[in-house]
RNA sequence: GGAGGGGUUGCCGAGUGGUUAAAGGCAGCAGACUGUAAAUCUGCCGACGUACGUCUUCGUAGGUUCGAAUCCUACCCCCUCCA
């Protein structure tokens, strides 16, 4: 990585999205000489992205902005054979619908991140369904596999790694690496693609594209990976108390969405400011040298502007700042709304926490409470079948529940 | 098709007739300490029930037994080797 030129690739490498490039030389040297086309791919194995994917996003957005063509790739043929890397079970198989709907999702969070359109540097969205769908075997044997050798498949780490744990892996699946190679000399073919960015796992699979290019149609093209997310103490990035990070808001709200970020590790700040905010570099270096938990608000609200814009980044924030900062309650709180009469006929302490999800049963409720960690209107819950009332009701008309320190819900009677 | 090995609670992984809702680890939740961080310590960690308790779970379906994750039968699936 000695002397870069482009922009593009300058910028990338200095806020850390450039894990490994099939020949950064040759790629920093085309990028001088003009627009260059990227294509990233999503399989739609869910309604939402979440934030394993966000790296590859935002560094396709710094694509389009130095002035580059991204491409966004539906894997809606692809997300019918499932990618094996560096799993060990196969996914399981979506009937065509499915597959329809979760890239109707997938779709929304795009358009909040990549600018699309007919301009040169307009991003266009395209299915891979539309020519793998079409595909004829015997043609696909002859004149893609056999490019591929199935000795080095198998010596690949996303297949290796499952093969030496004796886990299955069906013929099915292994034909995927196939599939995503073709695919990306397809879009060479179709709109001059030559880079394709993708996270370090899907290394091999990018190499068998851009390998499988030159030997079919004689191009060049680039590999581009991005580092796989880890939080500093090493677990994989991505997970919260409800599960994966959506960036969709029916997934997880904005409220949630930047309490996600507010909660970084000391150590990440950053790191993550500079990969998910689109903060001058100056102003990253300013906030790590001030106070942690600043930078960690400042940082919360950049991303969350991002993805779901600067209003929800805004109210999320005073959200935040009211229950946290203030022990009082928010507008952007989860809230649940339960008819009037449950609330004349009282519900027991331990139900309520179930129903507004704030434990996943009536057992974990009991449990919560048990051990300390359930508050009512900011008060220890001490008796798990203590019986809530309307006239638990605040003066704003809802209850607020808490389980542990961090969890806050509202609940009102209608 | 043949031989052998294997399918246990979110994951890994013990358990070969009762005291086993099932060791241990991981993950998760809560408490303490803090800073809505990390690390550490403590508790919890199938469901339902105020509780004594009840129900469901050890690939599936039957069976033996007072009693089975553990024994028997059939079936399904996976792995390895052979054909």
């Amino acid at each position: 990585m000695s002397i870069l030129r482009s922009p593009f690739l300058i910028a990338a490498t200095e806020r850390g999205f450039i894990h490994q490039c099939t020949d950064l030389a040759v790629l920093d040297a085309r990028l001088t000489e003009g627009r260059v086309t990227a294509y990233v791919g999503y399989d739609c194995t869910a309604d939402s992205l979440h934030v394993g994917s966000l790296v590859s996003i935002m560094l396709l957005r710094l694509w389009q902005r130095y002035g580059n063509k991204p491409i966004v790739l539906m894997g809606g043929g692809t997300t019918r054979i499932g990618d094996p890397s560096f799993r060990d079970t196969a996914r399981p198989l979506l009937d065509d619908a499915e597959i329809a709907r979760n890239m109707a999702g997938i779709r929304k969070v795009f358009t909040k991140f990549i600018a699309f359109g007919n301009d040169p540097t307009d991003a266009v969205m395209v299915n891979n369904a539309d020519w793998l769908d079409e595909l004829r075997y015997i043609p696909l044997l002859r004149e893609v596999g056999r490019h591929f050798s199935v000795n080095r498949m198998l010596t690949q780490d996303s297949i290796r790694l499952r093969l030496e744990r004796e886990q299955p892996l069906s013929f099915l699946e292994f034909n995927y690496p196939i599939l995503q190679a073709y695919d990306f000399v397809e879009l060479g073919r179709r709109f001059g693609c030559e880079v394709q960015i993708g996270g370090s796992d899907q290394w091999g699979n990018i190499v068998g594209g851009v390998e499988l290019g030159r030997r079919m149609d004689g191009r060049i093209l680039f590999g581009l990976t991005t580092p796989l997310l880890t939080t500093a103490s090493g677990d994989k990035m991505g997970k919260t108390a409800q599960g994966a990070v959506w960036l969709n808001a029916e997934r997880l709200s904005p409220y949630e969405y930047w309490q996600f970020w507010r909660n970084t590790e000391d150590a990440d700040v950053g790191r993550f400011l500079r990969l998910f905010t689109e903060l001058p570099r100056d102003a990253i270096v300013r906030l790590e040298n001030g106070d942690i938990n600043e930078a960690k608000k400042v940082l919360a609200t950049e991303a969350t502007a991002l993805c779901h814009g600067r209003e929800a980044a805004e109210a999320a924030a005073e959200t935040a700042r009211a229950v946290f900062e203030e022990g009082g309650s928010g507008d952007e709180l989860p809230q649940t709304q339960l008819s009037r009469d449950v609330f004349e006929r009282g519900i027991a302490a331990f139900e309520l926490f179930s129903r507004v999800g704030l434990a996943g049963s009536n057992s974990e409720a009991r449990r919560l409470i048990r051990g300390g960690g359930a508050r009512i209107n900011d008060a220890v819950v001490k008796d798990e079948t203590r019986v809530v009332r309307l006239d638990d009701l605040g003066p704003s008309g809802a209850i607020k529940l808490s389980a542990g320190r961090k969890r806050h819900a509202l609940v009102r009677a209608v």
